[in-house]
DNA sequence: CAATAGATCATCT
DNA sequence: GATGATCTATTGC
């Protein structure tokens, strides 16, 4: 899920992008999840039906987004790391708190159905063509060397290192 | 480039 | 009461 959701087009509003980087949490088989110590009201909208979203925020003053990826009552989910406005590579959300920011998501769109209403993903309007680079995950304290990290390779619009394996 | 500190709060123990 | 899937600014190579 994580390595199909880069390249696809993300929607909220007034506001388009791409996303250019994601990462993949598995749920209760991964300490780095949230998801990782069972269901708290927090998580619960990871243990429900795939495909939406789940908003939360960190360190008091950011908000990440993810997409729930697997079926009922399995917590996986993708996080996206970084979107970008096409044409505009610096007006684009680089990194998980700031992409929030500049799509305007905050906790109000928590457990938002993602293939309706407001913020929405969707297949690209014209197919570009770009390879796709793993690496390990970003900014956490477990399993920091599985490779769950993915990204478009060369784009300026990644957040982190950007040297990569292609796959 | 690497290391560090600070901001700030919903959630969990 | 502690913690964190972050970001920015700043300092020191």
């Amino acid at each position: 899920m994580a390595r199909a959701l880069v390249g696809k087009v993300l929607l909220h509003g007034d506001h388009v992008a791409r996303i250019v980087e994601t990462e993949a949490y598995l749920g209760l088989a991964d300490a780095a999840s949230h998801a990782f110590r069972g269901v708290t009201p927090r998580t619960g909208v990871l243990f429900g039906p795939p495909g939406h979203a789940y908003v939360y925020l960190i360190y008091g003053m950011y908000h990440c987004l993810n997409i729930v990826a697997e079926p009922e009552g399995s917590p996986g989910c993708v996080l996206i790391r970084a979107l970008e406005v096409e044409g505009q590579p610096e007006a684009s959300g680089k990194g998980p708190g700031r992409l929030t920011r500049a799509m305007g998501i905050t906790l109000r769109q928590n457990g938002a159905d993602v293939t309706r209403g407001s913020l929405t993903v969707h297949a690209p309007s014209r197919e570009a063509k770009f390879e796709v680079a793993v690496s390990p995950r970003i900014g956490i304290k477990h399993n920091v060397d599985w490779p769950l990290r993915f990204f478009v390779a060369g784009s300026r619009s990644v957040s982190g290192p950007r040297s990569f394996n292609r796959v």
